[in-house]
DNA sequence: AAGGGGTAATTGGTCTGACCAATGACCGCC
DNA sequence: GGCGGTCATTGGTCAGACCAATTACCCCTT
């Protein structure tokens, strides 16, 4: 006979599974636990929350592998910084596999990259960088200030990268952006 | 700089955790399954894949909670289309305790919206949705034709508005985007 | 007393097997 | 042919076991 839920009341009626990692997030946060920290360890969590502990495991996979915690074998669980999560690689793995055309990696970086330049006020500092494409883009993006868009960047070009296609830009095509200022 | 896992590519030696995830992945594909298709009992995908069910269980759990899969008690686990993006708010119920990831996305929402609009040749299509934040941003993004860019876009703007925040835009801004065509 | 090494406890990783619950197909009955 | 019940299939959950890696601890040596 297992009884409902262990520690917390929960607002919804979601399925056991995500109530499980609302309960296991609910206890980490009223832990007080901070990045870093170690968190119970799965047969503690099982037992605190009166579920099995396969059901905490399946819970504790997906957090980690949204990268909220990291699992150490024979270590224990650990909370990440927040700043550390993945959750954009995630994303753009599953934007990134399977039918993403290349044509479209090339496109796509051609137009973060001419977003980044028209906010861009002053671009002297890129005619620096003119010899080099990837010191160029790379300043480029730099210049933006905002983490997730420059992580969104740097993974499209990553991929874009893995088909070596080399230079995004002709030098001619560089010199015709700082014209452009 | 954190580039370590920066690769969006598979053949990395993982964890067998992802090991497994990927390894369903490409069955999945493998086998021709699209969005709406039943794909193997969790039993079966243990024994083709030679690992146990609570691994396959781990993985299947994983890949639901990302809106990969959708699984039905007694039903079987059904392939899901990629625009679902529940998994999106679930992963944002983890960040919304910080508060400079979200200048981020509305920041990175407007570099978008700008590349596009840099791109747009004529933007009278854009005059009939002046009334409507949604509309008239939805109908930007379609005119760049850009699969993977508008699928990025519409991730980015799903965890937006996983926030509740509201219109991106006032109606004088949409109205200033018109003017500058 | 300090350092090092080896042992034991802890913890995650995986598996087997079992039972429950929901679904859906199959079959017999009307 | 339609309807309803039965039962195999499938996901949901659990208990227990064993392995592997790490960590804590204690004892011995120096």
């Amino acid at each position: 006979m297992r009884q409902e839920g262990g520690a917390v009341q929960m607002e919804k009626k979601r399925n056991a599974f995500e109530m499980n990692i609302s309960a296991i997030k609910t206890m980490i946060e009223q832990d007080g636990f901070v990045p870093g920290d170690r968190i119970p360890s799965e047969r503690e969590l099982a037992e605190r929350l009166s579920i099995s502990r396969p059901s905490v495991r399946e819970a504790l996979r997906t957090l980690a592998y949204l990268g909220i915690i990291e699992t150490r074998h024979g270590g224990g669980s650990f909370l990440l910084n927040r700043d550390d999560h993945t959750y954009i690689q995630i994303i753009a793995q599953f934007l990134v596999t399977g039918d993403s055309k290349f044509e479209d990696l090339a496109g796509t970086l051609r137009l973060l990259e001419q977003a980044a330049f028209v906010q861009l006020a002053d671009a002297s500092i890129l005619e620096v960088h003119v010899d080099s494409d990837a010191a160029f883009r790379e300043t480029l993006i730099a210049t933006i200030d905002n983490d997730l868009f420059e992580r969104i960047w740097r993974q499209v070009n990553a991929f874009y990268q893995s088909f070596g296609q080399g230079e995004l830009y002709t030098r001619a095509e560089r010199e015709a952006f700082l014209k452009r200022s």
